[in-house]
DNA sequence: AAAAAAG
């Protein structure tokens, strides 16, 4: 998770001109003509070297726009749609930075990475050079805990009171002096007492830590871009949402770290979830993909931890005496359906954890068990785990859940599905844990589909509901396309998308089996692509190798299984690719959620084929939410499954209902019932009906895509 | 029938 406000308020174009799609036909768009699929080209440039971009001028894109600006409707041709991403698929060349440029970032200069756009210094607080201004400010910590952390727990405070008792200072301070204005000589709290127990006061600063912590890179941000996100927020005595993470009182050592994070505004997530974490209620929330919701409740959360301190558990420990540390009682536990988004979390836990007395831990399969028990008895405060792990480490007497206060579920509508659900029963509800009501409950999904939030109804206690647009929409930053490409003719496309790719945009290529992970990998790799990928059966050393090589763009091709469907923050990544597109459409919405994250523009591409018909409707809506561009032979794909069988609701049944693709082809496959709604566009169309248009009109040419109907070798699953 | 998550 990483964001950071941006005080420009860019257009879409102009963020389309800010990314990697946007410059001007380079060696890709150039020449028409017969259409050659990649394969049947030049392989000899394809075992030399690295072959993205060498081969022959394809048009694959210019079909594609031609395409998608056939719709009556002009606004797409002149739009981010039509150019911007047609042509900056050809190339990337250094468009990026001439589009921060253009588009208001020309005082961040060379794009991403560069600090200049924000404070240099970001205070005391950043080089722990000015101790003085730590201890003042902690002086001033203490001050809010006299007045304000003793009512804690007492019920309906407002944020609003809360600002009177001298805190209100911190909302102006995004200058270097703020850290320090603060009355240095008020230090009897701070100095005098060096209580343990005390844990609001930062630690000394520790400048490796502090490079290695915050030293990532941070992608620019549009917020605005959310403003105008419906919210809902349901349920008894809901607080106020802020404005400015100085809106409520998260202490020095969050708003430090706020700004070595260089976060300077809260996501619309984070408005509406902070206030309601730190009054202490449950909370269901749901947020579109690459919203910030992992700062959502670290934030509110960890500051609460600093504010209490550390309460029973840490007398519990002392009165264990040495061998308390045998077995550790975090405060907060946080539940992620991969080893690596608990990482990922785990790893933003360090962040907001800096300079405080609380130690974030992380336990997830695959890895040395006992070298994640030595970390663990070092002390754990907060800890991210996968399930099996954990209830692992607790049957071994590592880890009692007796006092931990705060349980988050992260991508909570998978972590209560069927795989998952009977090991969270089994760590929440029979175990040591506090009870609901007892503990606060948190649970976050960009999806959150409505039987699992019944489900999830057995963990929460007048818990607060909220959604941030409509429950399992899309980002609009995301620009998603859906192609007809039979199987036969996927490796072939996806080739063309990847020579059309910028050099420096990480492409995310899913696939459904572990079997076709390995697979195209292997065959992008023999084709001479920098690719790697993650799946569940590989070790979890290549797993995090894959994943590290993708993000450092060592790999700029990471094909992925389910796995990486879900939370990871990666930044760059310009394009996903649905090479197989997943049976649900929650799996899609958090699949091309790995692009288009805060602010950033991304765009998806899905490979439909007669495999898919299952989540044409759901896919069509979806697109229709978005404001996306619908290819008509999904409208009408949609509307003759609609009438076929009668409506079953978004039931579980997805492979049921009688309706397969073989009966389809059969009602539809010539093309009549098929009249495409737009009617001239018909010529070359009737054999191609699935690649819409101009498409299918090149695609079938040369009389390579003319057996589109053949069925593939392999069945359903690709066995 | 798949992926994921303990070993």
């Amino acid at each position: 998770m990483s964001h950071v406000a941006v005080e420009n308020v860019l257009s879409l174009d102009q963020q389309f001109a800010g990314l990697d799609l946007n410059s001007a036909d380079a060696h890709g768009a150039g020449i028409k003509g017969r259409y050659i699929p990649p394969h049947l080209r030049n392989k000899e440039a394809s075992r030399h070297g690295y072959p993205r971009c060498q081969y022959p001028a394809v048009d694959v894109y210019k079909g594609y726009g031609d395409w998608w600006s056939q719709r009556n409707d002009s606004n797409f041709d002149s739009g981010h749609g039509g150019n911007g991403y047609i042509n900056g698929m050809n190339d990337d060349h250094d468009s990026r930075m001439n589009g921060y440029d253009r588009s208001g970032y020309g005082s961040r200069g060379s794009g991403r990475s560069d600090r200049g756009f924000y404070d240099k210094d970001n205070s005391g607080w950043n080089s722990g050079r000015d101790k003085d201004a730590y201890s003042s400010f902690g002086s001033r910590g203490d001050r809010g805990k006299g007045s304000l952390f003793n009512e804690r727990g007492s019920g309906s405070r407002r944020t609003d009171d809360r600002r009177q008792d001298g805190f209100d200072g911190m909302g102006n301070r995004s200058d270097k002096s703020g850290f320090g204005r603060f009355d240095r000589g008020n230090s009897r709290w701070s100095d005098d007492r060096n209580d343990e127990d005390d844990w609001s006061k930062p630690l000394a600063p520790n400048d490796r830590v502090e490079q290695e912590l915050f030293s990532g890179s941070n992608t620019g941000i549009n917020f605005e871009k959310y403003d105008d996100i419906p919210v809902e927020a349901t349920g008894s005595n809901c607080p106020p949402h802020i404005e400015s993470f100085h809106d409520v009182t998260m202490g020095e050592i969050i708003m430090g770290n706020i700004q070595l994070t260089r976060y300077t505004r809260p996501t619309p997530v984070q408005k509406h979830a902070i206030p309601i974490i730190i009054e202490k209620r449950d909370l269901m929330a749901c947020a579109q993909t690459g919203s910030g919701k992992t700062a959502a409740f670290l934030l509110p959360i960890l500051s609460q931890i600093y504010a209490d301190g550390p309460g029973d558990a840490m007398k519990h420990l002392q009165e264990n005496g040495r061998y308390g540390r045998r077995k550790q009682f975090p405060l907060s536990l946080v539940l992620a359906p991969t080893r690596e988004l608990a990482v990922q979390i785990y790893e933003e836990a360090r962040k907001f954890a800096y300079r405080s007395r609380v130690r974030p831990c992380v336990v997830y399969g695959g890895a040395d068990i006992g070298q994640q028990i030595r970390d663990l008895e070092r002390g754990c405060h907060l800890l991210v785990a996968t399930p099996g792990r954990l209830v692992d480490m607790m049957e071994r007497g590592k880890i009692g859940l007796d006092f931990c206060k705060y349980l988050v579920l992260d991508e909570a509508d998978r972590m209560l599905d069927m795989g998952f659900e009977p090991q969270i029963r089994r760590i929440v509800e029979q175990d040591t844990m506090p009870p609901k009501g007892v503990r606060q409950t948190m649970m976050f999904s960009a999806t959150f589909p409505k039987e699992i939030q019944i489900l999830a109804r057995d963990f929460l206690d007048e818990y607060i509901f909220l959604a941030v647009g409509r429950v399992g929409s899309t980002s609009e930053n995301i620009t998603q396309k859906v192609v007809w490409v039979e199987e036969m003719d996927k490796r072939s496309f996806l080739l063309d998308l990847l020579n059309a790719t910028g050099k420096d945009s990480l492409t995310l290529v899913f696939v459904e089996t572990k079997k076709g992970a390995d697979a195209l990998e292997d065959f992008l790799y023999h084709e001479g692509y920098a690719c790697t990928s993650i799946h569940g059966d590989r070790s979890q050393r290549d797993r995090e190798e894959a994943l590290h090589q993708f993000r450092s763009g060592k790999s700029p091709i990471l094909v992925a299984t389910a796995v990486a469907a879900r939370g990871l923050d990666i930044s760059n990544v310009k394009h996903v690719i649905n090479f197989d597109l997943p049976s649900d459409i929650e799996e899609y919405v958090h699949r091309i959620g790995r692009t288009g994250r805060v602010g950033n523009l991304g765009l998806a591409t899905s490979f439909f084929n007669e495999k898919n018909i299952n989540i044409t409707k759901d896919l069509l809506d979806l697109l229709v939410e978005a404001k996306q561009e619908v290819p008509s032979w999904l409208e009408n794909m949609a509307y003759e499954q609609h009438h076929k069988s009668s409506s079953r609701g978004r039931s579980k049944s997805r492979f049921s209902g009688g309706f397969g693709a073989k009966d389809y082809r059969q009602s539809s496959g010539a093309g009549s019932s098929f009249g495409s709604s737009r009617g001239g566009r018909s010529s070359g169309h009737g054999g191609s009906r699935g690649f819409g248009g101009g498409y299918g009109g090149f695609y079938n040419s040369d009389g390579y895509g003319g057996n589109y109907g053949g069925s593939s070798q392999v069945d359903w699953w690709g066995n």
